[in-house]
DNA sequence: CGAGGTTATGCAAACGTGTGAGAAAATCCC
DNA sequence: GGGATTTTCTCACACGTTTGCATAACCTCG
């Protein structure tokens, strides 16, 4: 019903495309510019034939081609969202918050994983260009500066989220790093806690500095003493987190309290801590970064510091949208962290001197 | 330099698009057809004008536009994945199988959430149509028969990935429930069990069903006797799970051994042991089914069936490239379950009398 | 030098839609 | 009833490609 058999030039065979609006205006006897205006309701036309040929796109099956239309009006309604991974637990939340923006308003998103690799990144951002994106967002892209010649040539507008280069573009939606781990930092302090350890990623990334600086500024802020020694760097992921606390572990004084840049780097933490038979929070105190959904079903359940992450890439849409209307919203957007305690953190074994 | 100032008609501002490849004809001094072929690299065009045309492409940044390029040839090069939710993890994962093929293939993936709506579900396979993609895939959609009408109005290839109504549809890809659960059951029956529960999804999804059907074949296969009152439903969700959990345990002989429907029903399995302070599997065995990446990091890490998440998505996907390409691939692809055995499953406390 | 054959290029028609300009028809006003 | 106004619709162009067909340029051979 929905399709109209075509003759086209030299082939014989009819060939079955979706029913267009000019198989409409000839089944309602009119141009079909009449039959376009109909459809959106423009006041040009009567009442009466609006609603003829409303009737008969609707018993026909009609679907407007959002190609054609796209390639008149110059806007897609389509915008393109690069991520890592999408089976990175935290990614796929932000994913999903954008989404339901993008719902909301219309738009579709088009998914592209650049497994990190800048190259691929930079592939993909062309393949959003072809296909003429209305906006970007690029969630925890670790290859800012590379953007800067790209985003001169395509003009299209364009939001990160948790970028690891603050600064270096106009609009973004940042966690507030320092603040959250300052109130992880201080959680443990207030607990007792004298000898908290720092597992970071992998140096230099800017979310890594700015938790760190929060764990600094928490420690200065109750004047206690800092320990290099007990500060070490993982790479984000569970594996190396082992491996990092192992040597914690072994230092003449361990720490009684691990403070991770992230819930993965946390999970690896609980594992170490496991095989060793010490007990959390009764021997160490763990504490996390993210919120992951993982985060409340570890044994026990992980006190972390929530990232709202559907809100934020919510929040990154709403002000794609605003930037595609042609406004200039507030350019670094930041949203609190909150801290969420659970069981994985409690007093020290034995109070401090 | 990618962008060429135009004047429209009645308008005086100049209006910045992207080059096109009218502008390069014009700069190239050919017709802008010529152009067209020098870049698909047509045999038509001398090497000659082909290089000289290219050279100029690039260096006026210029970017072929999908959009019209999808009206004349009819194909998108787009696929529309369906998700309950991307916030799920077994379902990015699925997606992420999906992306990769579609980039090995030149593929872009429209991605959507249904929430599990399906009205919902339907609006997004209609938006879907729209945007003219040239396939579909809906993983664990649970409104099979709706998709009928839609399907047959539409024309488009569809892949269903663990859709809960098989046989309505032609094309799918399966995880093999019976033989899964059926393993996993074994497993637990090696170690001694004799009392097993099973903790199901929501009565009657055809997922439950097979699986069941796994664990009621295995116990026959032992001669192990059925106790209907081992048999509890829960819906796939770590909450449920925990109260059905305590129904088991208030059983006058409870069960020696947990078989979950998912690895979310197991998490609430574990959470409820945890509460009760039961060890596991010292004494209570527990085993999932999806293996989610979480599994490995519970306490203890969790037995469980694995689903090759990404290869499914893939396998979807690569099916899906047959039927656009006119083939007719297997209708429904099955992948084999494969148990994996971590800590949560191990002897019952007493040996069997 | 011209017939015939390549080779390289241009022309023009699609694809399905939006939209300004203007024609035709209907209505109104005096 | 004639002109002005409003309503309703059509014409025609545009959007940026692809591609069949026509044509121009060049070459080869008799």
């Amino acid at each position: 019903m929905p399709f109209c058999k075509r003759v086209q030039k030299g082939i014989t065979d009819p060939v079955y495309r979706p029913t267009s609006i000019k198989d409409i205006a000839r089944k309602a006897n009119v141009s079909f510019s009449t039959v376009s205006r109909a459809l959106q309701n423009s006041p040009l036309i009567s009442r009466r034939t609006a609603e003829k040929i409303q009737k008969i796109a609707r018993e026909s099956g009609y679907r407007v081609s959002a190609v054609a239309r796209g390639l008149v009006t110059q806007r897609t309604k389509t915008i393109g969202v690069v991520v890592t991974s999408i089976a990175d637990p935290f990614v796929s939340e932000v994913v999903d918050g954008i989404e339901e923006c993008c719902n909301d308003h219309g738009y579709s998103v088009i998914l592209a994983n650049s497994n990190a690799d800048p190259d691929r990144e930079r592939k993909v951002v062309q393949s959003f260009y072809e296909r003429r994106v209305d906006g970007i967002v690029v969630t925890s892209s670790r290859v800012g500066a590379l953007y800067i010649p790209l985003l001169s040539e395509m003009r299209v507008p364009i939001v990160l989220v948790n970028n690891q280069h603050p600064g270096e573009f106009v609009h973004s939606v940042m966690i507030e790093n320092v603040q959250g781990s300052r109130e992880a930092t201080n959680h443990l302090i207030q607990l007792g806690h004298r000898r908290i350890a720092y597992l970071g990623d992998r140096f230099g990334h800017q979310s890594d500095t700015e938790r760190f600086s929060g764990y600094r500024q928490a420690l200065d802020g109750a004047a206690l003493p800092f320990f290099p020694e007990l500060v070490v760097h993982g790479d984000g992921k569970s594996e190396k987190a082992i491996a990092a606390t192992e040597a914690l572990l072994r230092l003449p004084e361990p720490p009684t309290a691990i403070f991770c840049y992230n819930d993965m780097t946390a999970l690896g933490v609980l594992r170490a801590l496991h095989a060793r038979r010490l007990r959390v929070p009764a021997d160490i105190s763990v504490v996390g970064f993210d919120d992951l959904f993982i985060a409340s079903y570890t044994d026990p359940p992980l006190t972390t510091v929530r990232q709202p992450k559907r809100r934020m890439g919510f929040l990154a849409m709403e002000s794609l949208l605003q930037l595609m209307s042609g406004q200039n919203p507030s350019q670094a957007i930041t949203v609190a962290a909150e801290l969420v305690v659970r069981e994985s953190s409690g007093p020290p074994r034995k109070a401090p001197k």
